[in-house]
DNA sequence: TTAATACCGAGTAATTTAATAGGGATTAAA
DNA sequence: TTTAATCCCTATTAAATTACTCGGTATTAA
């Protein structure tokens, strides 16, 4: 029940985007080096990210990312899903309807829990936007003096 | 994301443990072969629910288990965590003081994430009591006309 | 004494994770 | 027009985890 490094590494490189942001597309290098991500890994990740429409990607020197969106469309959700596939606890065809439906759907019991903590889970992260999460950065980062040029690692 | 089988069976041992409890103790045979489990890998979960405290075992001939508790005091988040281990989405020192505090916590952002999905799935899990589902159990169970003694297998 | 049961630890095949590696395509700038 | 910076794509791999199996020991009711 844990989510993978590509959901934490690639939320955060949404994050480092997203506040890193200005006229021009950020190199993913730089998401990598002020992450600590190799950028062979992240490419992988940065690559769902933009199948999935979150981030554009600006090919060619002085190219990069930017997100496909403003911060406030965009959804913690929407980049977990995008990055980890479906958040649901099991597979079942009650959540997820491109299973197979179950043989005992009719006398399942447990269904009624995974659909509780499926719904728990996609209201909880569809309630926080990336905008959210900008601002609190913003916001932690001025507190501890740290300023953009100097600001160090991650590690969550 | 997912839940393992660990989680998975385990949960319907209970039930199955609970729905067919009577004055005699239950045994394991019996559970894994109306659940489709096998014994061997069934055992190594009802250890980890008898070490944390919901099931109680009777050891030699028409022994078995037990549940420690009544049902209306067992909540499907005791269960889960026994079997699975904490339900957070990350290992991080703000959800869980066991883990050793992450040197970067003053500036991370991610981490109310990660709180705000562990706290949904808890309270869910939480929120649901071994007791609701032997009653839902039961209901469905007369619904489909299907006795104690011929019950299908459940797949999910 | 026997059979039914719980208890215990080691081993293992398959799968998934978390990367690494290396080359190709595109484009701004020198 | 060349070069360097960048995105893009696929293959490979070591380590960890999962989902078991296997074989034995201990206990106790009948």
């Amino acid at each position: 029940m844990k989510l993978t490094t590509r959901g934490r590494y690639g939320l955060r490189a949404v994050i480092d985007l997203a506040v890193n942001n200005g006229d021009e597309a950020v190199a993913l290098s730089q998401i990598a080096e002020r992450q600590g991500i190799s950028v062979n890994y992240l490419e992988q990740l940065i690559a769902k990210l933009k199948k999935a429409g979150i981030v554009d990607s600006i090919r060619g020197a002085q190219g990069g990312y930017v997100l496909a969106m403003p911060s406030e469309e965009i959804s913690v959700g929407d980049i977990l899903r995008a990055l980890e596939g479906d958040l649901n606890p099991v597979d079942c065809h009650e959540l997820n309807s491109n299973e197979t439906p179950c043989s005992n759907s009719d006398i399942c019991v447990t269904k009624y829990v995974w659909k509780r903590i499926s719904d728990s889970i996609n209201d909880a992260v569809d309630g926080i936007m990336l905008s959210d999460l900008v601002a609190e950065s913003k916001r932690v980062q001025a507190e501890a003096g740290i300023t953009q040029a100097n600001q160090s690692k991650q590690i969550c």
